[in-house]
DNA sequence: TATTGTTATACTCTATAACTATA
DNA sequence: TATAGTTATAGAGTATAACAATA
């Protein structure tokens, strides 16, 4: 009786997940972004021209939270904010030439960084985890693409 | 080009260990314990006696955090504090009465939570995921029991 | 002097509430 | 009045630096 294994499925799960966040966080931080402008970089990329409280409720964070957050991304010319002719309330937002370049660098970052998280396996093993861990997900009620927590990592 | 799939296994992890940490955090909240608090008895229950100092180490974690945490699970009467004799400076930390009592019960919630996670699976298909998620960690060089990110859930 | 524990401080992140402008 | 966006404020969590007691 010398303390636990402690080391079930879900502590696992867990552990892994922090780490891959926090490695994928290292590696952003050279394209000078945080996982929530990464976060809301790829829902404007997938649904170009929304609202500011669209784009809040699709992420799940308050509408304040935006504000400061395209204000960032906009000063550095990778989103424009446009208004909205027939409700001049609302603003359009979408990605700008320099933020369709960068998306493509982070790809790059994210096919980097799923080859080095899986390099402990197969591309056969690779398949088998990806496959438990989408029923895992699924099951679990998570939304694809979506991430509750660290928001838009 | 709708968009792309964004949906690799270092995303499933990073979202999968999220939603995990998330879950565990509610349900050790009926304990009235937070993660941090939780990785703290945790590592205690496995080195009784440890300072303070060596406790943050093994946390991972600022000694001056150490402080607050152990004030208040002393206030609840679940570890106790005892000068060192050979060394007045040290404290040495252990588990109350209470303190292993409430060890039962986190054991109980962890299987709980253990067991809804992996209820899309098979008990074959748990072992297979625990296998590759070991090796993934393992790779990874991190170490069994320990939680960076999130300390000590 | 070096180390343990402590306190004080500041910084980051996030959420809540109040304000403006349009409708 | 209702809604989009904004600003201001406050709270939680965490890290950094300075301090007292003991060695």
């Amino acid at each position: 009786m010398e303390g636990p294994p402690r080391t079930g499925s879900a502590f696992l799960l867990a552990q892994l997940g922090a780490h891959a966040a926090r490695r994928f966080t290292e590696r952003i931080a050279e394209l000078d972004l945080k996982p929530p402008q990464t976060g809301l970089l790829r829902v404007i990329a997938r649904r170009p021209g929304e609202s500011q409280q669209t784009l809040a409720a699709e992420l799940g964070t308050p509408p304040t939270r935006l504000v400061a957050l395209v204000d960032g991304l906009e000063q550095r010319g990778l989103i424009e904010r446009r208004r909205n002719p027939q409700d001049r309330r609302l603003y359009a937002v979408f990605l700008s030439a320099a933020g369709k370049k960068l998306m493509r660098s982070l790809a790059e970052v994210g096919t980097a960084h799923e080859d080095d998280l899986m390099s402990a396996l197969s591309t056969e093993e690779r398949a088998t985890l990806f496959d438990l861990l989408s029923r895992v997900a699924e099951k679990q009620g998570l939304a694809p693409g979506v991430h509750p927590g660290y928001r838009g990592s």
